[in-house]
DNA sequence: AGTCAAACTGAACTGAACTCAGGTTGCTAG
DNA sequence: CTAGCAACCTGAGTTCAGTTCAGTTTGACT
């Protein structure tokens, strides 16, 4: 009973299924998915490639989780940051920086679902991994769909001119996850200012 | 000696070159890259899998061509819509017309480059897949550099206030080539609505 | 009608993802 | 304490797409 689990839902005492995300995430982010060896994976968290089978279906099923898990990530953090928020200029302000307040770990994890999203389009053969592709792709509308009514309130509310809110909506997210594409905390621009500049353009994309 | 070829430099009179290419570009830009089969690529053209070969020293090497093809079409597009363009507002309206002048193909082009784009990242083994990605590689930059260049001549003129050239430059491209991810000719939004919209955030996000 | 390079092929090889048939570990109940 | 059992792990073997090999065919041009 009791002692809510960080981690994840389901996990047992000895389970290594956080390290071995930790690791993909490390992995993928850094090398990209195709040219990581699962079982440099297993390596680094000190395990038999097989063992690895005990925890996830298939690579891409490691894959599609650690891209389902910071898709949920990233819609939490909207909903926390606009709820409550009347001011549709406020809350397109708070959305974006919601976008940029990332840690090291989660760079990573939106370069990797950047450079994944093709996956999400077919289906998968086994079911494990349709599953969690399923649950990526509906998370990946339900946060367009929040945008969508972010700038349609605005809209509404006479705030923002009208526009097509859900091609608007498509272009912002374009917008805001294309630096991941770029960004390196060892760059030359800080975050910070990256974030200032791209929370300008949303703001002069909508308004105006 | 004569008759300019259209397809390729060097190619022989009953070389399958560029059918392999568009066979190529039909499959991994409808099915993606890795979901399809170089073999698969084969039989559409009507040659033997050991065939490919002839022409392409990998199915990466395939990939990285056709990347380095569409980069130099657009690059190229570039040039032509905005050479002799001296007022930078209009320099801009028609760089971003000009990234919207695509054909079918050249969708599905943006879009593998756009869903490979990583592989531009890590070094490659073979000798002919790192040439081309080099290519490949020095052409994102040179565009980068042209678009950079476009809004640091705007800025000085005085046109588009003063702000991180490089950085919105960036975030223009990324803006712009985002369209590719989603757009779907058989779609609701007609492609001359969607560029109408983006180039309108793209002046927004410059000038103001 | 012979030559040569371009174009092609079937059979074999490679390596990374994955399966199988069990073995080990450590918590829990009796 | 020890028996049971589920979670956890492993080495050996399989699969399959991509690739190499060792040649064979094709056709343009002498």
């Amino acid at each position: 009973m009791a002692g809510a689990k960080l981690v994840a839902p389901d996990e047992g005492p000895r389970s290594k299924r956080g390290a071995i995300l930790a690791a993909a995430i490390e992995y993928f982010g850094e090398a990209g998915y195709e040219a990581t060896k699962w079982s440099a994976v297993a390596g680094r968290v000190g395990i038999g490639q097989t063992a690895l089978y005990h925890y996830f279906e298939s690579k891409a099923h490691c894959l599609l989780t650690i891209m389902r898990l910071e898709l949920q990530r990233s819609r939490d953090q909207f909903v926390e940051a606009t709820e409550g928020e009347t001011d549709p200029v406020a809350a397109l302000r708070a959305a974006v920086r919601a976008a940029f307040a990332v840690s090291e770990a989660e760079i990573l994890q939106m370069r990797i679902l950047q450079n994944n999203m093709v996956l999400l389009a077919g289906p998968r053969a086994s079911q494990r991994e349709e599953t969690e592709r399923r649950a990526a792709r509906e998370l990946v509308q339900s946060i367009e769909r929040d945008w969508t009514r972010l700038l349609t309130q605005g809209m509404s509310q006479g705030a923002f001119p009208v526009r097509d809110a859900h091609t608007l909506a498509l272009a912002l997210l374009g917008l805001i996850i294309s630096v991941w594409r770029w960004y390196r905390p060892t760059g030359s621009t800080p975050l910070a200012e990256v974030q200032d500049l791209i929370e300008g353009c949303c703001l002069r994309m909508v308004t105006e």
